[in-house]
DNA sequence: CTGTTAGCGCTTTCAC
DNA sequence: GTGAAAGCGCTAACAG
């Protein structure tokens, strides 16, 4: 294990050559001659020369790494695009830092902070269900450094974003149940400090309004999405005088633990209640008895643009406008 | 969005002061005046400066990102590691940069060496399923960049590791159905590229010898684990004179997708035949008939002591030696 | 207590 | 075609 890395000085020195020359033979410079540039690669090989690529970004004012700040790596919504972001960045020649903010509010803004710090070249987030205040996107965006939401955006950042169209989901949903015969729909939705939240209301209440069914408060479940949040509200639905026949629920997850709580009560799954959520899980396949739909996002399909739209960020600094791209959902029935 | 970002010059210049001032004003050098350290602090903050990380890791010769090579994102094990790699590292100040090989050894490769060309100054690898060489690690050897292996590990190469006792897993997860009285066990086993592996069959071997109870060859099946894969060598176990009551599987994926055979065939699962596996995914609790027992590997205490070895080698570069960290595994009964 | 200087490894004018 | 030199932003001897 070299103590010092061969460096472009010790090729030089070796070769009785420059610095500068050294540089230029190893960049295919058209003015450096063929001789000189077959000795400097062929020394530089047998001499293990990796390029210190943190001089290099010092000097080109770059560091070629991207963050991406996401709730959670262990949900496969998450895994799935950061995939897709991971793709299209690696192949142009960029590293992916992750941190998870674990939808706390600190920790996200701990993360922008450091990624800042560490000089990345461009910001990816999807915003954590906790996050009650823009100041640290404010700061990204006073820096210059370019960011993009994705999924759980923000829509009155002027950054560009990528997400579903989440109120057309859940439309297609509710009328999905409604057209089955089934009226009492209750809504298991998620924290009202995501955008997605009140879409899926929207197209929850849309759906309703359409079929001229009325509209039950109590029907309406916002908040936590914990199981023991879900558990709980759950409870209460099953405790009303009508209980309702169907549930749209926040995502796979939260309709996985309500499901629960009616098994315990000796309701039957897709006979005495039937479920429909958000993100179509690959393992729901294993399932017995699964949500009756689910509405597929394409997480793979965002990120993948959300890293695009960087790119194109990069590209373009001075002209760069602002893009809203919704990936449309699709609801897979079983 | 400063067309150029602050620097310390920018800060000294204002204040009429030397760059070493204002650079050891901000480190809190015990040999400035507390009123040069405030005002130069004050400063800093108005003029929104951010140390240029890039330049200081030029510096000091190290950049603080960790890289992490690892199968898929996707595969929960995984994920989990990784919350426990983050958690250790960005405590301390790291960045963490993933690269994801998709068992595959040329994308192993280019990762590997692409992480290495961009100065990280560690590496944490859990070995694609394809690598059937090890150059590319020699080579990170041979730079002088630590390189620690979790969960897939290559012992014969000079680095420290962390993974599970298989053999020890699967011999009590064999033990554990021969007590139930179940003797025609199968083994669904991976590709013998993996360590892993191999420990798997030793531990599967000793329990059926340790009981006295003869081993069949057709019983025993190696290589990929693809939902293919699994459909077809499990088609073979059914198809045999006398197929197997019980299976163990490689993990809890390759269980799913035989189980889905079995069903198929009208074989009902934890009554017909009966499934114990590796990984004890956390879905397997919304599962109606999850494998009957699953070995627990714990991923993110894996990740977590991967990471301090790979901070224990940063401290001791001189007198690091290597070591073998065994996560203890433990059978799950459901 | 503070300034001067050198230098981390590399790219890139500007000379010749 | 090649070399000298400046400089990216920062740190840390060394010198006062």
């Amino acid at each position: 294990m070299p103590q010092h890395p061969t460096t472009m000085k010790d090729i030089a020195k070796q070769l009785g050559t420059s610095v500068s020359t050294v540089s230029r033979a190893l960049q295919d410079h058209p003015r450096i001659g063929n001789k000189m540039k077959e000795q400097v690669k062929a020394l530089a090989k047998s001499l293990a020369y990796i390029p210190n690529s943190t001089a290099i970004h010092l000097k080109k004012q770059k560091s070629g790494n991207i963050g991406v700040v996401l709730p959670f790596l262990t949900e496969e919504f998450f895994s799935v695009a950061i995939t897709g972001i991971e793709d299209i960045l690696v192949e142009k020649g960029y590293r992916v830092i992750v941190q998870q903010s674990r939808n706390n509010y600190d920790r996200e803004c701990t993360a922008v902070r450091a990624l800042m710090e560490h000089g990345v070249d461009g910001i990816i987030v999807s915003v954590a269900a906790e996050t009650y205040n823009h100041s640290h996107f404010l700061e990204v965006n006073q820096y210059g450094i370019p960011l993009i939401f994705f999924d759980r955006v923000i829509k009155s950042l002027p950054n560009s974003c990528v997400y579903s169209d989440i109120s057309v989901g859940a439309f297609e949903a509710v009328a999905f149940l409604l057209e089955k015969g089934l009226q009492k729909i209750a809504l298991l939705n998620g924290p009202i400090t995501l955008q997605a939240t009140n879409e899926r209301l929207q197209g929850y209440v849309e759906a309703m309004k359409q079929y001229g069914v009325p509209i039950r408060p109590q029907y309406i479940k916002g908040g936590g999405i914990t199981t023991q949040d879900t558990i709980q509200k759950m409870e209460e639905l099953l405790s009303l005088a009508e209980p309702p026949q169907a549930i749209l629920a926040f995502h796979d997850y939260v309709a996985l633990d309500a499901m629960e709580v009616c098994k315990k009560r000796g309701l039957r799954i897709n006979q005495d209640i039937f479920f429909v959520s958000f993100s179509n899980l690959s393992f729901c396949k294993y399932l017995e008895q699964p949500p009756i739909a689910s509405i597929e996002q394409f997480p793979y399909q965002m990120g993948a643009k959300a890293a695009q739209l960087l790119l194109s960020a990069f590209d373009s600094p001075e002209t760069y406008i602002r893009e809203e791209v919704i990936i449309k959902s699709k609801l897979v029935a079983r």
